[in-house]
DNA sequence: TATGAATGAGTGTTCATTCAT
DNA sequence: AATGAATGAACACTCATTCAT
């Protein structure tokens, strides 16, 4: 449990809420997540709680509002002006990479949310969501237009297939971390060169 | 409830929990499978089934191995010698499609099976996911002295590449199947062509 | 939410959030009915609601007043000088099936006021429910001395019985409505046809 | 909490749990009926309830199944041969009445087990349900074959108009009980005397 | 007089695991 | 070796009521 009423005074209720289940959800990973845990943390009652958020998935909605805007970031922050050709597509799928290394769980959460049986009522989340599916499906199509992607891959499917494909490649290195490292002595980053090196390969 | 006695004659208490398990698993999925239905389906009492398992995450580790060799059976009848060129690692990778698309519940097992929390102490499971992974080494070596795959490509790294992209698409797939389907009237088996379409361009 | 002001100034706080309640009783019915639900309709505080009611059921005895009143209308209206004989009895109780079938949420909080665990500290509660008796009352009494009533039966007695066993007739065709119409495939006007057909020949 | 140990020896969990629901039940009513309420009483726990009923609805069903048989015993006992005319049927009015004196909270459940949402699974309720109302009916026809009953009275209907207003009639004098007794200075017996008077008259 | 954020004891329900027999 | 009754912490969610400002 931690002092409430400092954080009170600067933030509202609801934004403190977000940010004890942001840190419950990093610190126990989505499966693990529990309201139990988080009105433990925050040392509220429960039912203060259910005043600000309607359900579970209403509070993993906002959380995973952070964790989108926090990739698209990552997505725009990877591309430069004075990085020619294929480079910047390289550099979008490597800060994807770099996003699943420094917010594991949020990368969970990503997925979670995907769930078909999650009907997000949180506006805010299916703009998001929209905003980074558009970004990369222009990105596909400014690519096309300078000739440097093949014109034959359709940019709607060619963004699901990399982005479906990415995040395969980063949950397998995250699950199979200890295996892969200990065992085979291998290198999560030199995985990651090599699905980068296959799929600009296919894509050019 | 099936007859228990029969089977106890010819299978041991331990396969038969295990193949108990497995159409549990297949008619309820992972997230509805309880140890409660298992010992119903099987007739035998909890106190038996703990006596063999310590766990439950310790049958469906026994249940994986099955399903690992499944998927390894569909990897191996893809390959066809009349087939030249990229055609059998084509092949391959739309076997897993079909591998996911026949067994649904143990393709999500597998992934499943993955959450780095997962600590599996069962010997059987890293020897048939050991024969799996050599399977794919071995197929992108022997492309690769063809001269079919670039001979760049470290054939471990592009294992692991091919195994976590391939289940990433699909699982992407899974999804956003309705998402997918519905709103963007896109096709999974599009979504799959391109996948293939683009991979094996990048390793060719 | 409603607008508060224009009401401040012409009606009372008091006034004012029973017919907040009023609304919202009518809109949910008893079961649903919640403070929260009052509050939020009228647009007002908490603090404010029980300013003025010490509870929930303090509300809801003002509203069952309004209530009582209107239903007591109702037996007005069905009198008429024209109706000869047993008609004027018949047409009370038909008043009180259409103020049923009407106002169904008035009918249920009636009867959910008559657990006996309510204690109604609400004055006007007493008041205009010894009206409505009394009504029932002299009209009895005003049948008998007709000749038209029995006169052997109290007419206090008779009034809480045709009062009572109307309100069971009634309570029970709500209750069973399903059974009675799709599997009996009963109607509840021939069953209410009954009740009045039985009863007035009880009494004349 | 009572002393659980010696009655596992000569009762059923089931049993035991039945029973320790129709004593909540009885002391606390049904709309303060509660799981926890009953776990308590037992000093069982929860898991083990729920071992042995799929919901709260379930055991209430078992338990109504008791109190229905038990109002049937009271409706059969009532009738005798050597009673003419018109005074079985009084006789089987009052038994109802007697058996909501002797068993308030078991007339509470039967009324709340009517409600159009409760859909129970329990095999005996319905049958004994049936065989409650077949009862009357049978009474009914009975009645009207010997020339007792006026023969234009739908048995069915009729049921449900007898059962319907004296349970209306019984609820209200409980519900209205002190201010019957001690306010009007009315009796309960005589107010059941002027019903069964009224609807006797009615029906012959 | 009015506020409204906060409370917390429920509410029905689930399920992996234990242990005395 | 086998049983299966019992556990109990966990879970998501509710709502009448309080009280410091």
């Amino acid at each position: 449990m931690i002092d409430t009423k400092k954080q009170l005074r600067s933030t509202s209720r609801h934004t403190q809420i977000v940010n004890g289940a942001d840190i419950v959800l990093k610190e126990n990973g989505v499966q693990q997540f529990t309201i139990d845990k988080v009105v433990d943390y925050l040392g509220i009652a429960k039912g203060t709680f259910y005043k600000y958020f309607e359900s579970k998935d209403d509070v993993l909605a906002e959380v995973s509002i952070k964790a989108l805007s926090l990739m698209l970031n990552y997505f725009k922050l990877s591309q430069r002006e004075d990085q020619v050709g294929i480079e910047n597509t390289k550099a979008f799928i490597l800060s994807s990479y770099a996003f699943s290394l420094d917010y594991p769980a949020y990368f969970e959460l990503i997925i979670y949310m995907e769930r078909p049986e999650f009907k997000s009522e949180v506006d805010g989340y299916k703009k998001i969501s929209d905003k980074v599916t558009g970004f990369v499906i222009d990105h596909l199509k400014n690519q096309q237009e300078k000739g440097i992607i093949r014109k034959d891959i359709d940019p709607v499917y060619g963004t699901f297939v990399l982005w479906g494909s990415s995040m395969g490649v980063m949950q397998f290195m995250e699950a199979k971390k200890v295996f892969i490292e200990d065992v085979k002595h291998l290198s999560q980053n030199e995985m990651m060169k090599t699905y980068v090196d296959m799929i600009i390969n296919g894509v050019t």
